[in-house]
DNA sequence: TCAATTTTGTGACTCCTTTCACAAAACTTG
DNA sequence: CAAGTTTTGTGAAAGGAGTCACAAAATTGA
């Protein structure tokens, strides 16, 4: 295998792969040909071979894949084996919400802290819903407390109009990650990574389909 | 203009411009180039030209587009400008923030009814958060209901073992899209439309590009 | 009116992604 | 152990998507 350079579909699949390989761990299942991977995952059998190509060799010709080595593999590739510690911005519904989102804990992602610009509003609601409560501290300490509790991964939940200015306190902090749910455009300075999660632009995506289908 | 396959691309990027049209609408912007709409979305100049090239021609050569205008077309393309009627199938923490989701007030998404096994339990809570609260009804009433209200669109927040049972009783309904927040993947018959929202998906996606920079 | 300027719309090119097709490798069975 | 079967890994082909570069169209100003 020589290096090239890996397409970007091919990290989201990856991840595809590797929320059915924990299904398939799940339901016993201990081997796994690309043909089956792929038709659960709906993509190409050619596909999800070429993808685990770019990173070597995990199958076995005539037999296939090992579903726990190769959920080991992926999750390795990903970099999603170890333990991700995050922060939310913005206590509002959505980030309170988030802050009790039961798929985070399954997955490797840990919510340390929580922000918000009036932070006793929602303590009550929010420590109720967890075993352990996340606490919230003040905007203000975002900087002291993301190097504290080594946080590496920001999701910003506050109203759009300050999801920029929350941005840089992030990048200030050195948070390398941030996930925008603030439905506008933020920049980083290269070497940090934004990713956006818009709910109506999926929504205007739907409607487009809806509409010429 | 020949008729061509549109990319799925294009139509995400069309939602993009819109979002940046508005917001240039609203600071009293009139006419706007095809470089200038490009820079704010941080794509090519001439990709923007393309991708409304796939549908007409919309610019005056030599000075650029009506903003006004154009936001209008983008929306006719996207069918974003007809109000979207939806229901939230799941009122738990993410089901209730979105109920109270802002941005989709503003953009022409009404969710005009809600559904749970257990629908009492979070009406208060719901209720407070909006000037006009969204009914809470038992799963058992949805396709009643969708029918009744009109619904085209069910987002679904249930927890993922519920999620495919979901999605069984809006294709029952007629409800052709789905926006799925649960993880895990649904199957719809032809004609309908799912479109996922995984969290953790994305997560992977950051976690492997500040894993490999 | 006409030359200079601006910016669109689009054919051609390049680059990237997916699919195909088959040799190579491992296992199975008689 | 050898022939048959299965399934991987991968070069080659096909298919899409993004960028470039320029003619065409509109405006401006003298």
């Amino acid at each position: 295998m020589k290096y090239q350079k890996i397409p970007e579909a091919t990290i989201r699949r990856l991840s595809r792969y590797s929320r059915c390989l924990e299904e398939m761990e799940e339901s016993g299942e201990e081997v796994v040909s690309s043909a089956q991977l792929a038709s659960r995952c709906m993509v190409n059998a050619a596909q999800v071979r070429k993808d685990l190509a770019y990173f070597g060799e995990f199958g076995i010709r005539g037999v296939g894949y090992h579903v726990k080595n190769l959920l080991n593999d992926i999750k390795r590739i990903l970099g999603s084996n170890k333990e991700w510690r995050m922060a939310v911005i913005g206590v509002g519904n959505l980030g309170s919400a988030l802050l009790s989102y039961k798929d985070f804990l399954k997955q490797n992602y840990k919510i340390v802290a929580s922000f918000d610009i009036d932070p006793p509003k929602v303590i009550g609601r929010v420590s109720e819903k967890l075993g352990k409560p996340v606490e919230i501290f003040h905007v203000n300490r975002l900087k002291e407390i993301a190097k504290e509790r080594k946080i590496e991964i920001g999701l910003i939940t506050t109203p759009p109009s300050e999801a920029q200015s929350v941005a840089d306190l992030l990048v200030e902090a050195g948070v390398r990650g941030i996930l925008n749910f603030a439905p506008t455009q933020i920049v980083v300075p290269e070497g940090f990574v934004v990713k956006d999660v818009f709910f109506t632009t999926i929504l205007d995506n739907l409607a487009y389909l809806l509409s010429n289908n």
